[in-house]
DNA sequence: CTGATGACTGATA
DNA sequence: CTATCAGCCATCA
């Protein structure tokens, strides 16, 4: 795994909207990965850089992927909460995600 | 090399 | 709706 490879998973997280969560699996397929959900699951956990809006990434059903409780659980909640995305028992109601809009992949950030 | 593990996913019952 | 199961893939003991 290049570095390269990372950015451009830090690029596609980065490019969802405030309000709007994808799946691990979206964004590694939109990244250019499309069985690496895992994958991205871990770079996360290890290798967030800061500043990006890692809770606005969930499971592929819409639910937080931490444990209920744990303290990250409540820190990515708080965050979306924030966000203005609704969440209900862990789960986030109605997903918007931003799915194959190619302007994701526009002008360079 | 082998097997276990995990911020996962989709199919099936 | 929940519960299991079988893939999936990088990492580590």
């Amino acid at each position: 795994m290049d570095s390269a490879d990372e950015a451009k998973v830090w690029k596609v997280i980065r490019a969802i909207p405030a309000g709007t969560v994808l799946g691990y699996g979206e964004v590694g397929r939109l990244a250019g990965f499309p069985k690496r959900a895992r994958w991205v699951a871990k770079l996360l956990a290890s290798k967030t850089p800061a500043g990006l809006p890692w809770h606005r990434v969930l499971r592929s059903d819409g639910k937080i992927a931490f444990a209920e409780g744990s303290s990250g659980y409540e820190r990515q909640l708080a965050a979306l909460k924030k966000e203005g995305v609704e969440v209900r028992n862990g789960r986030v109601l109605k997903k918007r995600v931003v799915t194959e809009d190619e302007h994701l992949w526009g002008p360079p950030v």
